[in-house]
DNA sequence: CCTTGACTTGAACCGCGCTTCAAGTCACAG
DNA sequence: CTGTGACTTGAAGCGCGGTTCAAGTCAAGG
């Protein structure tokens, strides 16, 4: 069994992730290493997934903070269902907004208007998505 | 003429950025002050529609920089078509990304298994979100 | 004239997500 | 036993997007 351990450099290839951020993934949390060899962690396979997990739920614009409280929460855990549920509907949102941005580019590429920043279309998008936007102080 | 420019509190509070955020555009080239009263900036109406346009293009991810080439870009720009389209084909991908990740926390927010995080539906839609995302190494 | 109070500036600082660095430690080869 | 070289650590640094701060300046009011 202790064949199938990876080493970190191996975990770090494999997953694309530089040696040093699996460090900090590892001291904030999000995966945890199988042991030592010598001085070296080894990881399970099973943290590819993990990792995997990570790189994606980071794409989707989760901070590490919160793919911590994810990972960690107690099994059974109503609050975090609640939590995903939240999330996925601020997702939803997220959607949509980037939905109508790419529209706007998209029209945007095409269309002839001079300075381009003013076709009323164009401006129309963004108005209507920084309406929705707005309500959100945060980030 | 005069009587239609805005001070930087008004702008502020109609933006709902902070007068410092607005400064901090100002030097970076996203906006431009129309003149000053006094030590005042002061600004035409039209920088509303640009903050609003700035907000959006931020929330859909564009860096500050980003969004000062494509407004300061020259008008008549082809290069600035070709990379709003290509922003536009970068968002399609992002969205697919999004989508994925809020079908995987609907699914996750209502499945039972135990550590939530190894429901083999739910991993397989990172797995799959992974695939696509690892070749891009940014962000 | 002097105060008040909202603005001005540049510079320092912040949180995030890492990376980089100096210094130390280990396994293994020769 | 001595390198070598890839790892280890904690701490510092970086880029981003601002915010905060100290110090200065202005217009208006008393």
């Amino acid at each position: 069994m202790a064949e199938s351990l990876l080493d970190i450099a191996e975990v770090a290839e494999r997953s694309g992730l530089a040696p040093s951020a699996l460090r900090f993934y590892e001291n904030r949390g999000l995966i945890a290493s199988a042991g030592r060899n010598g001085l070296r962690r080894t990881y399970r396979p099973e943290v590819l997934d993990r990792l995997a997990l990570i790189a994606c739920a980071r794409g989707a614009g989760f901070t590490i903070a919160e793919i911590a409280r994810f990972l960690l929460a107690t099994p059974d855990d109503t609050k975090l269902r609640a939590h995903m549920a939240e999330k996925a509907r601020a997702l939803e949102e997220d959607i949509a907004r980037l939905t109508r941005m790419r529209d706007g580019l998209r029209h945007a590429s095409t269309c002839m208007h001079e300075p381009l920043v003013e076709c009323p279309d164009f401006k129309h998008s963004f108005r209507r998505s920084a309406a929705l936007t707005e309500p959100s102080p945060g980030r």
